[in-house]
DNA sequence: GAGTTTGAAACT
DNA sequence: CAGTTTCAAACTC
């Protein structure tokens, strides 16, 4: 075989490989790309090697017939070979995992069509726009510049050069690196997104799984490890699809994450982030799970999940999320039994995960628990007529873009997030032990805010002033201001007073976040609440004044928080991202665009979009700005333009 | 699994 | 803005 760098030396210059290194040609070929250098070098057995076959899989979807909605990933996939779309030798499950070697295979044959559809894959991720690929999926996607390529008929010729010659030369690069290096590359991006790259990950992953559902069910039973396939099977595992309410031009971002963030998230919730970083770690452990839920991963391996909290943790990420890679396999096998699934999440605490049942709602309100959380309805869910497709995005987005017209907060996080400095302030939320507070309150008459029909119970915390709620006793935090001291005390009450069956039930979820708390209690948690943001944060989303950025960041990822909040776990998985984010804002500094305006802070408190109550932000803000400050070690942090949650409006 | 309860969302 | 209706999750049996 030969090694595509061949190729790439003959397009980039016909001279032989020797002086090609040596010419003047290669320098700038260099240059041009943002890649280093690298491996133009080591062709051969790179190319030879396992890894190299599979892996570019990650990032394309050669399959796609909706290529344009990857074509962020797939900047110049342009002709999609026959092979590629469909592999007749493979089972319909690894098509595309399949038709990707194979094309990987062609590309090192050299050709420069087959090259340069494999290239766009890595480029954009890889080298110059993170930004691209954590934009991902199903973003109308916006022209990318470079992403001409996905037309490629349609490019100018002289257009079509330039972008050859940059395909080329990332190709070059690119293309030959071993898998390692693109994987970690991608695992990085999955760290620094944290909410927002994993969002887009996952996001990518949507589009996919959205393309070719019936696809993925089928698919999986092979389980090759084939770097490719794992690749492959990472975004299946994480498939579940995401609500893309982000509008095409987010590249304005920088960070990545927030670009990823805003993509997919839009759904707040993201769960995205979550997953990703939770799943990385937690997959392990729960690997049975379809989609990595906070929840769910508590649940399964709470203990675990404690120890892996420790700061030390998020160390281990990158190995973890390599592992990741393989065990979406297993995921995805799961996958293939929705209904199991399905049982096992009923059964257990699968909550996290948005599954629907709706029957009136088409899935298009806030009814629905997916379409509220920023996700489209899959398969596991038992939705009648349900609109909440991919199929139906214009309507989806149309809807969606209604109802915040309506309420611009429809879709922000229901939980808001602060830090637990918070308390310093003497708001009332020092009143609850919780960190956060739920964006609205709860409106219980008789639940007493003990079941999760209460929303403040549902998510985790305390009701607040902000609550209307009759004989709270939340145990998270009763409205009248308990704090977590009582909280033991009223779970006792709660076991006197409340069914038995039911109680444990609840209690058991209260003492683990009882447990949380206290574990968390020490740690910072604010950073995460910027990110969470980002990950529906769309410049253009951005509410003026990102009241939800603000807010806690928590609140503005539809999908982050939604899902992520909501969990009561969530304590558990914030620390770890913290600490993700930390992580990224030490080493890579500069991947943290986002500045943490105080001023966007404090108009928190005003935005209410329905005139219903928000939860006082002050304390969200000035706690949390402190805490940045803090964290950062006074790095800045700026609140660049957070959209605070996935808004479809452009603006407002 | 069917029926009931509950409170948010949507509507008037 | 308040009251009512609709809805689907949560819960019970």
């Amino acid at each position: 075989m030969d090694t595509p760098q061949k190729n790439i030396s003959q397009i980039g210059t016909p001279i032989s490989k020797s002086k090609f290194e040596d010419s003047p040609v290669f320098n700038y070929i260099n240059s041009l790309s943002p890649i280093r250098p690298v491996k133009s070098i080591p062709n051969p057995h790179q190319f030879t090697s396992l890894n190299f076959t599979s892996p570019p899989s990650v990032f394309t979807s050669p399959h796609q017939s909706s290529s344009h909605r990857e074509s962020r990933f797939f900047k110049t996939h342009n002709s999609s070979n026959p092979v590629e779309e469909e592999s007749p030798d493979e089972s319909t499950s690894n098509e595309d995992v399949s038709a990707e070697a194979e094309d990987t295979k062609e590309a090192s044959i050299g050709e420069e069509t087959s090259i340069e559809t494999e290239l766009p894959t890595n480029d954009p991720v890889v080298g110059e726009d993170s930004t691209d690929l954590s934009l991902v999926p199903y973003a109308p996607l916006p022209p990318p510049p470079s992403s001409g390529g996905e037309n490629g008929s349609s490019e100018d010729a002289a257009g079509t050069e330039l972008q050859k010659m940059y395909d080329d030369n990332v190709q070059g690069k690119i293309e030959t690196p071993d898998w390692e290096s693109l994987i970690s590359d991608a695992s990085e991006l999955l760290i620094f997104g944290s909410p927002n790259d994993s969002e887009a990950f996952r996001c990518l992953m949507m589009q996919k799984a959205s393309t070719s559902e019936a696809r993925l069910r089928n698919e999986p039973e092979s389980s090759d490890t084939n770097p490719c396939e794992t690749v492959s099977f990472l975004h299946r595992g994480i498939r579940r699809r995401c609500l893309d309410f982000e509008l095409p031009g987010n590249k304005q971002t920088l960070s990545l994450s927030q670009n990823n963030n805003a993509a997919c998230v839009v759904p707040s919730i993201g769960l995205h982030l979550n997953a990703i970083l939770l799943s990385s770690m937690d997959i392990k452990t729960n690997v049975s799970d379809d989609y990595f839920c906070p929840g769910e991963i508590q649940v399964g391996s709470s203990s675990t999940l404690k120890e892996t909290l420790n700061q030390t943790e998020y160390e281990t990420r990158e190995d973890a999320e390599q592992d990741v890679l393989v065990e979406p396999a297993l995921e995805e096998l799961n996958l293939s039994s929705p209904k199991k699934k399905r049982a096992k999440l009923e059964s257990g605490e699968g909550e996290s995960c948005k599954r629907c049942n709706c029957k009136k709602s088409k899935c298009l309100k806030l009814y629905c628990e997916c379409f509220a959380a920023g996700v489209y309805c899959i398969e596991p869910c038992s939705c009648i007529d349900c609109f909440n497709k991919p199929i139906h995005e214009d309507t989806v987005l149309a809807t969606r873009k209604q109802i915040e017209s309506r309420n611009p907060l429809a879709f922000a996080p229901k939980v808001i997030r602060s830090s637990d400095s918070v308390q310093e302030t003497g708001d009332d939320a020092s009143k609850t032990p919780a960190s956060a507070r739920h964006k609205r309150g709860c409106n219980c008459k008789k639940s007493n805010c003990l079941k999760k029909y209460c929303e403040c119970f549902q998510g985790g915390v305390g009701c607040s002033i902000n609550c209307r709620c009759e004989g709270c006793k939340n145990a998270f935090g009763r409205k009248d201001g308990s704090s977590t001291v009582d909280m033991e005390a009223e779970q006792e009450e709660e076991n006197e007073t409340s069914d038995k069956s039911r109680t444990a039930k609840t209690q058991q979820n209260t003492e683990v976040l009882l447990r949380k708390k206290e574990t968390s209690s020490a740690q910072p948690l604010t950073p995460m609440s910027i990110y969470r943001q980002e990950p529906f944060s769309t410049a253009k989303n951005m509410m003026p004044p990102p009241p939800q950025s603000l807010i806690g960041g928590g609140s503005s990822s539809g999908m982050f928080n939604s899902q992520y909040l909501r969990e009561q776990d969530i304590r558990l998985t914030q620390p770890r991202i913290e600490k993700s984010f930390e992580r990224i804002t030490e080493e890579g500094g500069e991947e943290m665009p986002e500045i943490l305006s105080h001023s966007s802070i404090d108009n928190i408190n005003s935005v209410s979009p329905n005139s219903k109550r928000v939860s006082s932000p002050h304390m969200d803000s000035s706690s949390s700005g402190s805490i940045l400050g803090r964290r950062n070690g006074g790095r800045k942090l700026i609140l660049h333009s957070i959209p605070s949650f996935p808004s479809l409006t452009p603006q407002h």
